[in-house]
DNA sequence: ATTTAAACTAAGCAATTGCTTAGATATTGC
DNA sequence: GCAATATCTAAGCAATTGCTTAGTTTAAAT
């Protein structure tokens, strides 16, 4: 009974997601949106509502994105701690564009958005990071000496120092970002 | 033969440091500035010529402020990494204010405009960078049974830590960050 | 006191921001 | 074929962006 839409939600958030990724969300206007999702912006404002919901709905995007190409490989693995510090190594590859090392969307959002985050935003980013700790902790649990109290420690200690990572990434090169991950896993 | 400028220069660079730190590059305006700095716009860019110039005075004014509270301390210290140690748990006091926590201008500004930034801005970022990692190099020789070579790595180490400490200060609790501190200085 | 020039106020510039809307177009059920 | 309706294009909205400029005020040199 009705025209049928000449895109794919998922493809193009996908190029959003891209987007803020490279830029971070203020520096993202509604008209790179149209330009890099290949849509009007009366299309990006019936499918997603408002700007907010395109960055949400991209936040979702690297999600899954990264379970695909970083998590699930991470979550599979019973090699304990050599697991995670893989997971540092992989994350590099994972943030880098040619030659541009874009960090990671959720740190990024993080440090630009800070407290000043909008509710929703803040849930999605709280989420994600839960998640990751979680299955530091499941690596860290594969050592039965470490006490619970250790591994809370150290899990606490692996979420920050991936941040550093992440945000390192960005100006340091590549002997001083392994020269940082040799480091981290040098007492664990 | 003229009138007298109604402000001091480095006193309102100071009101719009505060106010990059908070918000970051982007986010904060010409006329955010022009009211927290309390002088008009015209001033602004006859004193500044530009937000790019407000924004790199402001830079070198977070450094003057940083030696002065957090990293003269540092360096008048004989007490090798526990002094750096101690660097790391100042910097957090250093860069909260009331319950907001800011991060490290440098580091912010990095993670916020990461290599699209303007030539003059990397200069100065990666000048003060420098600066930190020369001083931690000078506190890892304190203990003569490092080779050049292990005090290369770990201030590299260091670097990236104090990056995360950055980030994850504007969404950890002090336990985690402690967590992470503690568990930072014994790799060293 | 007059001249001179820098510093002020405040209005205004074009460009861009997020978002909306009027009207044309396409796809469906009948 | 026709009517119904969701999706498209493209123009336009008020608000905000970084920056400029015309015109007034102030203070020092003569």
């Amino acid at each position: 009974m009705a025209r049928k839409k000449e895109y794919i939600e998922e493809e193009v958030i996908e190029k959003a997601m891209e987007l803020f990724w490279r830029n971070g969300y203020e520096a993202t206007s509604v008209r790179m949106l149209e330009k890099e999702m290949g849509i009007n912006q009366f299309s990006i404002y019936s499918s997603f509502g408002n700007k907010k919901g395109v960055f949400i709905k991209s936040l979702t995007c690297y999600k899954g994105k990264a379970k695909l190409e970083l998590i699930n490989k991470l979550q599979k693995s019973s090699d304990g701690i050599n697991a995670i510090k893989q997971y540092f190594y992989d994350f590099i590859k994972f943030s880098r564009e040619s030659r541009l090392n874009k960090g990671c969307l959720i740190t990024n959002t993080v440090n630009e958005l800070g407290e000043k985050a909008d509710q929703e935003i803040m849930t999605e980013i709280v989420n994600f990071a839960t998640n990751v700790k979680h299955l530091f902790i499941e690596k860290l649990e594969l050592n039965d000496k470490k006490t619970s109290q250790i591994i809370k420690e150290q899990a606490n200690y692996l979420m920050v120092s991936l941040q550093g990572l992440s945000v390192a990434s960005k100006m340091f090169d590549q002997e001083q970002l392994d020269d940082f991950i040799e480091n981290t896993f040098k007492n664990l």
